[in-house]
DNA sequence: TCTGGGGTCCTAGGACCC
DNA sequence: TCTGGGGTCCTAGGACCC
């Protein structure tokens, strides 16, 4: 009997894997892609192989600290065209299946599908990927789009050497509670770090908890949106619907953290000129006009501000965007020097 | 440990208006 | 002279995700 599933596919340590990938000798070696590759400058890591991970090595980790962990890694630059790349190649082979395919990001998308068997569709999309593109998937089967996303993780090989493809992982409203109960509350895909820390202070730790939790006790600790919604992701309740819809953007951004901060002002101006202009051609591609622009500055060692204004009228003039940007600029004290320089657009609501 | 770059959404306070 | 209640918009910051 057919019914209507949502899968989650994930590429295994995708970044990774597409270096590997055309350079077979950097097989079975840790390798950490990050920044320039220079593991001496400033940068994270964006993706470790799962040889690099059995040295402690994860993504966001600053690069320097990747470098004492696992010293004989092989450090590489981001290549942002090749993955692009790869990803279309995943995508469009996901499109091959008669399946609804929504992209998450690069190197994940939610499939909604018809079918009796998700198992074997699982298995057969990631020999298709496999086929396509030479690099493993995992995918996570679910009856919506939480718990789908969720069992990609309990999808994942883990330990170096073992089985290079990933497996399938079925969570659904019949084993979510035996699976998730006595999990803490930051396994679950929306609760960060943060919110689990707060949660603890108000005695809950666990899935489990949140979910007998009193949601107006939620609602007045967490704000009237977020309290009530955090109890439902313990249920494991969500959207179930899959859309093809092409993404429509609220807003692009450019930032830059300088490898050495910056001191001078007309040097900080130039900088914020040209994000802007960057900017700008972002904007021009979208086809819609900007009505709010917004300047970040990251002052040493890492103090973060922001100040925007909305735009007299909506633009897409790049004169116009640099203006509203270097005007922005003079609301920051200037006592600091700076790391980073970011300017974003903003688009109305229609 | 010393913290990228590109996004999304929510919250809260103040301004402003009726 | 001391004062309401509600709605909306703007702004800055926070949290999360990949």
């Amino acid at each position: 009997m057919s019914a209507d599933w949502v899968l989650h596919v994930d590429l295994d340590q995708f970044i990774a894997a597409v270096e590997v990938a055309r350079r077979p000798e950097l097989h079975g070696r840790p390798v950490v892609v990050g920044g320039t590759g220079d593991p001496t400058a400033r940068g994270v890591v964006s993706t470790a192989s799962y040889e690099a991970r059995a040295y402690g090595v994860h993504s966001g980790m600053p690069l320097r600290v990747a470098a004492r962990r696992c010293p004989q890694a092989v450090f590489l630059p981001v290549d942002a065209p090749a993955y692009r790349e790869a990803s279309e190649r995943f995508m469009d082979t996901l499109r091959r299946f008669p399946v609804v395919v929504e992209v998450l990001g690069w190197d994940e998308a939610f499939v909604g599908a018809r079918t009796d068997d998700p198992e074997a569709l699982a298995a057969g999309i990631r020999e298709a990927v496999r086929e396509a593109t030479g690099l493993w998937c995992s995918v996570g089967i679910g009856d919506n789009r939480l718990r789908a996303k969720l069992a990609t993780g309990f999808a994942k090989p883990t330990a170096p050497g073992g089985p290079p493809a990933g497996h399938t992982f079925r969570l659904t409203r019949e084993n979510w509670a035996s699976v998730m109960a006595g999990r803490p509350t930051d396994a679950l895909w929306g609760i960060g770090a943060r919110t689990a820390r707060k949660l603890a202070e108000a005695g809950i730790g666990t899935v489990a908890e949140l979910a007998a939790a009193d949601p107006d006790a939620l609602a007045a600790r967490f704000g009237p949106v977020m309290g009530p919604w955090y109890r439902l992701l313990a249920h494991g309740v969500g959207d179930a619907e899959v859309t093809a819809a092409p993404h429509v953007a609220r807003s692009h951004s450019r930032e830059t953290t300088f490898q050495h901060d910056l001191v001078d002002r007309a040097d900080i101006g130039r900088h914020v000129a040209e994000l802007a202009r960057r900017v700008a051609r972002d904007v021009a591609d979208e086809g819609r006009p900007a009505t709010r622009v917004t300047v970040k500055v990251r002052f040493a060692p890492f103090l973060t501000r922001t100040h925007g204004i909305t735009l007299p009228a909506p633009t897409s003039d790049p004169d116009e965007i640099t203006r509203a940007a270097l005007t922005v600029l003079e609301r920051f004290d200037r006592d600091r020097p700076v790391r980073l320089l970011g300017v974003r657009a903003e688009f109305g609501d229609e």
